[in-house]
RNA sequence: GGGCUCGUGGCGCAGCUAGGUAGCGCAGCAGGCUUUUAACCUGACGGCCGCGGGUUCAAAUCCCGCCGAGCCCGCCA
């Protein structure tokens, strides 16, 4: 990323220099300078579909976003290719995979039975969470897709050129074979085709499993009879029909051009995987160019996004989904974090942060609302960035919200001091912190939402430290911080904890009375305390804590350490 | 083997395209807010910018090499 300043120095609208990715992929794709501008993107829903998706999403949604407000029309679109054959199972299925090995998504039942395939029962998963991330795109299902008149069309013209598509794969698979195996793969091509049939009998696209596929491709067309043949190496069956009467699906690096020309697609991100030189994508321009005869689609390769510093895989169980980020956080963070991050760099999610994040981006909001005397920098970057990380359009006012650390605490209070207490404290806690005396209803409808992602993280993700907890034993390094007045203060403190119960205000009370009998800065008593009970230097308010551990047990503490 | 990306204080990162005294957040440390629900504010500490060469008056930045980490690269998708 450039300099914050040009933007500054040569305006929003006439760019010279970049100063974000976003400028230079949508000034690529208003370069295309056509009627309607679709950003597409698309998943194989293979299994549990991880958040790395949404990377794709968003990078799709924001330059739908930039097209928008410069007048163009514009619109998104996902394709869900549940076409896909299945090639693998996640380990947590319970289905066969013997019985699946090559049946598409759309054909394998749903083992929760509440949605019409395992394909769609995945993608609905994933496409639940679209409104909150603040996403529309048009949903595409390819088993939908290659059931129309026009999509049988692409196919048609495929295995008309299949000619010149049979070049294409030897010219971009076979470039870095060495000669046996190019001459290998050459001569395996001359009776190739870009297709393959769902067989009529055993219902499978192909054969076993990755590592060992066997396609039913189509063995021959006739382009007068319109008929192509087959014969399918799972089941054996063998049959010459109609086009128009077999289930076909093109081979993925046709497939792939085939939708970009039938939708007339301008724009579509690709994962590193897709994106290499050389691999599916390059091949699916030429294949645009040399078969469909246009240009194809501005490529957008971006990088993946790890969890906790690993790439996820569905295959092996590693999954971090979008359901899971909207229980422990905000959507627009996660927007954030796609959108201020280089296309090219690894995004590292690491749930652990999260607490920090949220703290950071409401910095960040602060900055776009012009409070805390925001630096200019910090003042443009938010004004390019939080429209496109929010949801929904910004509203015309701040609206604060309750700090995250602040509710990881006090949510875990809700089951001792109940709802409404902690609720009204934490009120209180944005009043003070905001310096406001009304919150508006934005605010504390917003409350209960934080308390409970706080919650959820604490749970799932937060460290020991977080939960609100004390050891067995005062660990050997607080006793050591000590000195003789602390212990003093301790005596002190024991003597009137084992007379008269107290409430929660008198024993606050108490904690800066006996410190200043004694000659102790207040701040250091409490500080003494927190170490003693809960190994840290500052906590939860103290006289409610202490009651809520007991007067006898906090009583038993001091005395173990003096 | 071919290719891409990354390597900057304990942790996470910015700075590199256009070379000019090394920055930010978190953690840790010390203090402040004369009653603190891990909030907030201030301060000090902390780095031969992976290693080695080169270009230059000047290199985290440009060039070459090396080391380390990660990823992609048959079919299939």
């Amino acid at each position: 990323m450039a300099n914050l300043r040009d933007i500054t120095m040569s305006g929003r609208d006439e760019q010279e220099f970049s100063i974000h990715w976003i400028q230079d992929v949508v000034d690529r794709v208003l370069a295309r300078d056509v009627d309607d501008y679709l950003i597409s993107a698309g998943k194989s829903p293979s299994g549990r579909i991880h958040i790395g998706i949404l990377r794709e999403l968003i990078v799709c949604d924001v330059i739908k976003r930039r097209l928008v407000e410069r007048g163009k029309n514009a619109r998104t679109m996902f394709v869900i290719d549940d076409y896909d054959p299945v090639r693998s199972f996640p380990p947590s299925t319970s289905l066969s995979l013997d019985k699946y090995a090559g049946v598409p998504y759309s054909d394998v039942p749903d083992e929760f039975g509440c949605c019409e395939s395992y394909g769609a029962h995945w993608a609905n998963e994933l496409i639940e969470t679209f409104p909150e991330f603040g996403i529309d795109p048009k949903i595409v299902w390819t088993s939908k897709l290659y059931e129309t008149s026009e999509m049988l069309e692409e196919v048609r013209i495929c295995l008309r050129k299949t000619e010149t598509i049979r070049d294409i794969m030897v010219e971009y698979v076979a470039r870095d074979f060495n000669e046996e195996q190019k001459q290998q793969y050459t001569e395996g091509m001359k009776t190739w085709f870009p297709a393959s049939i769902v067989c009529p009998n055993c219902g499978r696209l192909q054969s076993g499993v990755k590592g060992g596929i066997e396609p039913n491709r189509v063995t021959e067309y006739d382009p007068n009879t319109d008929e192509v043949s087959f014969a399918c190496p799972g089941c054996g069956h063998a049959a010459t029909l109609p086009l128009s009467d077999v289930r076909i699906k093109l081979t993925w690096r046709v497939d792939w051009p085939a939708k970009w020309h039938l939708f007339k697609v301008t724009c579509e991100p690709a994962g590193k995987d897709h994106a290499v030189k050389g691999g599916s994508y390059d091949t699916g321009l030429e294949v645009s160019r040399r078969v469909f005869g246009w240009k194809g689609p501005v490529k957008v390769p971006y990088e993946w996004v790890q969890i906790g510093g690993r790439d996820m895989a569905t295959s092996e169980g590693i999954v971090f989904i979008p359901k899971t980020w909207l229980e422990i956080a905000p959507p627009e963070l996660y927007r954030f974090l796609m959108l201020k991050t280089d296309l090219k760099r690894t995004i590292n999610i690491q749930p652990d942060r999260i607490p920090d994040l949220v703290d950071r981006y409401e910095r960040f909001e602060r900055s776009y609302y012009g409070i805390d005397n925001p630096t200019d920098e910090e003042r443009e970057l938010a004004e390019l960035l939080y429209p496109l990380s929010e949801a929904e359009t910004p509203s015309e006012h701040f609206i604060p919200k309750l700090s995250y650390k602040f509710a990881i605490v006090t949510s875990q209070l809700e089951a001792l001091l109940g709802k409404e207490v902690v609720l009204e404290r934490c009120k209180e806690a944005v009043r003070k912190q905001h310096d406001i005396e009304e919150l508006c209803p934005e605010t504390i409808s917003h409350i209960p939402i934080r308390l409970s992602r706080a919650r959820a993280w604490v749970s799932e993700f937060g460290s020991e430290r977080d939960q609100i907890q004390v050891t067995e034993e005062v660990p050997q390094d607080v006793r050591q911080t000590l000195n003789e007045q602390d212990r003093e203060f301790l005596a002190t403190m024991l003597e009137l904890l084992k007379g008269q119960p107290k409430n929660d205000e008198e024993l606050q009370t108490a904690v800066f009375e006996t410190a200043r009998e004694i000659g102790m800065k207040p701040r250091r008593a409490f500080t003494v305390f927190y170490r003693l009970l809960i190994s840290r230097k500052s906590g939860p308010r103290l006289g409610p804590l202490l009651n809520l551990l007991g007067p006898d047990w906090v009583a038993q503490r001091i005395e173990s350490i003096l």
